[in-house]
DNA sequence: CTTGCATGTCACCGCATGGTGATGTAAATT
DNA sequence: AATTTACATCACCATGCGGTGACATGCAAG
């Protein structure tokens, strides 16, 4: 028997997202973390006081929602529409393969769909102040109208939507949103959208 | 104790669909179909052979996906790129306040990302006929680009995700989900979208 | 009127869940 | 070396799940 809580905290920890990325974040649970950490579920308890806790630390070291950073220093880099033309498009695509290749997040973003609580309140937070659901942040001074305001949140919702939906669909609308291919049509419609709603 | 097979059937479809309105489709389960009805579970395998076929039998009778009738006299009956934006645009406002008042389809749609099974194999199947996912249907011999298929996939699954989202948050990018006037400035910008996209 | 069948009831199974109180054990303090 | 303290284990609880076999009841055909 090892002693040692840093240890057990970490085991636990990684229990989490490996059931996340082998059964789903709804397969989650007390009993089945503390069995694939090979650790009793009291000490769940007793090192993050409730399984809530634990989702809101785990999610906290994942850091998933602040790899954008929309501060005032980005914005006001934009000299002309050209610049927030390129730097919408840039983020966009980079959302998008960071949002493909992150199945875990994928799960919290799913999960979070489906439920109302205390975690997702929380995420709900870092959303507001880090997250792709705040592009509108960019728009502030620079051409802020209703039009690039809705287009903008249209694009971002469909791609949120086609990605969870290839999780288990292969085909939208007679696009493959599983493959490579599908998603490089994708962003080229994205680019010209962009360049024809920015006016 | 009453006997009789079609009324009984009839209580158990009423209580699934009772027990999405209030609990969602998470809480739906053998149990609480027969406890919500007031019949023993034994007589939904009697009458309805599984589980799955319940809920099929139930989505069924719902008839949710064949209220858009995208046949061949539709597509045949578009004269000018003028008719097909008037008809893209009525399809799309129309669904949006289909699925926006339709609460068991939202928990249906919200079950089918989560879910990969009979049913949601089933599912797919009515929305490749029917469904609005394949818009694309009306684009086939009138002008059919990659711009066009990939605005409208990233619009529709924006749509999706914008209903599905305002189940468990107030605001996206600024603009409140929840509310008809927040649907208002989005049915605005999709109408401008379709406009500039199909050219 | 009785027999047979369709309909409805009940009790139970194994399994998993979230949660807790009592107990064991290794390591640090005195 | 003895005692305290922090860490880890175990056994158990009530509850809910999907699923099934044995039984009770009403109806309709013979």
């Amino acid at each position: 028997m090892v002693k040692n809580k840093e240890v057990t905290k970490q085991k636990i920890l990684e229990a989490v997202e490996s059931i996340i990325l082998t059964d789903g974040f709804d397969s989650l649970g007390i009993n089945a973390v503390a069995k694939s950490a090979g650790v009793d579920k009291v000490l769940i308890y007793r090192y993050f006081n409730s399984f809530d806790e634990l989702l809101i630390t785990f999610i906290k070291s994942k850091d998933f929602f602040s790899n954008i950073k929309l501060d005032d220093g980005v914005v006001k880099s934009i000299k002309s529409k050209e610049d927030l033309k390129q730097l919408v498009i840039k983020i966009l695509k980079e959302q998008i393969s960071y949002i493909r290749k992150n199945k875990v997040l994928q799960e919290i973003l799913l999960w979070e769909l489906n439920n109302k609580n205390k975690v997702t309140d929380f995420i709900a937070k870092e959303r507001e102040t880090n997250g792709l659901d705040n592009i509108n942040f960019l728009f502030k001074e620079f051409n802020n109208n209703e039009f690039l305001l809705g287009s903008a949140s249209l694009i971002i919702g469909g791609i949120y939507y086609l990605i969870l939906r290839a999780k288990t669909v292969d085909v939208f609308n007679n696009i493959d949103i599983t493959s490579d291919t599908g998603w490089e049509l994708i962003e080229r419609t994205i680019e010209k959208l962009i360049d024809l709603v920015i006016l």
